[in-house]
DNA sequence: GGAATATACGGAACGATGTTCCGTTTGCCA
DNA sequence: TGGCAAACGGAACATCGTTCCGTATATTCC
């Protein structure tokens, strides 16, 4: 996790020192960026805000999906982190399943554009999805266990989907439109009655 | 409703013939097109389709969006009157919103793109979510009050923010993913319990 | 310290797409 | 039939993602 020059098994011979100022200034960049503008923000804005050329940016970063899922790498594992806490500390698996994916909602409803790519079925963002899916589908998982285990909501529920239609509900905005709630109905029709 | 050389209060002078052949062969092509491709299709496909000038799209519709109120609109009407109807002949109004929404599930599954065009914020299809809100959301709440009324769900629902959500959930494809199971559960978590 | 070399950089160039604009054509009416 | 307004076609422009290659530079070896 703090190594930062070793490869997979083969050593990679360590990167140019320019090479990595520029990742990290890419980076910042590309965090500005998207705040502003949302994830789809033009290449050559975050070039400009970066001082580099945009062939840099896609020497680093080759797909916008890597460049998104550098950005997001830490809120993303953070989210991951908080589902064993969070069952360990709620009254119930289901309480515990709500407040998680509560957060996993806060998260993408702060990135504008994020969930939206996150559902694209484009080929460029199959390594956003994947990313995504592998890190979460797990702690959703354990939550969703726990909860059927429970007797709480119907033991048939796919972590995996159940994630995508939470990204759906909170991709596009509208006037009346509030996520959250939309999730909580989802979240709600799980139960057993 | 039938007639045709009606402006809103001062006489519109009628079309020219040329017009009124090319917006017909237009909304064929652009039918086809949208079949085969999306409603993203290329707007120089659907010229070539058509066999006209990108110009004369723009000038019979000068936005995405009035084309595609345009090629829909038939399948949109034909889905708001299947309310009442549903209402009618279907055991409670809970099985009625069901078999509805079923309904417009499978109207926004089958055109590729409708569903994110749909809920996106974008400026240019505020006229597409304009059109499908003003017709399909009555029929919605006329469904939404039934089953208040009935005591099957709860009361508060909106039924402007239920289409949305429900678009969301039709927006993007993924290998395990089935958007009618997952709007069946949003459903399911309108039910009082 | 001073080449030699691989690495990395910058940005021009290309292709796709939406959109506008204007010279030309054509239906319509007197 | 002549004239004109309506409509047409498609070139032209703007934006954006992506590729490519000549140039610059960090690193290494002597």
């Amino acid at each position: 996790m703090a190594g930062s020059d070793r490869g997979s098994g083969t050593s990679t011979p360590r990167k140019r020192a320019d090479a990595r100022r520029n990742e990290a200034t890419l980076l910042a960049a590309a965090a500005a960026a998207f705040l502003a503008a949302g994830v789809d923000a033009p290449v050559r804005d975050i070039a400009a805000r970066a001082g580099v050329g945009v062939g840099t940016i896609y020497r680093h970063f080759p797909t916008r999906a890597d460049l998104i899922v550098a950005v997001y790498r830490h809120q993303v594992q953070a989210c991951a982190e908080a589902a064993p806490t969070l069952l360990a500390t709620s009254g119930t698996p289901h309480a515990a399943l709500t407040a998680w994916i509560d957060l996993f909602v806060d998260f993408l409803a702060t990135k504008h554009g994020l969930a939206e790519a996150l559902n694209s079925d484009s080929a460029a963002f199959e390594t956003l999805h994947g990313y995504f899916l592998d890190h979460l589908v797990p702690a959703c998982a354990h939550l969703l266990d726990a909860a059927a285990e429970a007797g709480e909501i119907r033991p048939d529920t796919n972590a995996e989907e159940l994630l995508f239609a939470v990204g759906n509900l909170c991709a596009g905005r509208a006037p009346h439109y509030d996520a959250r709630r939309m999730v909580g109905l989802l979240v709600a029709g799980l139960r057993l009655r």
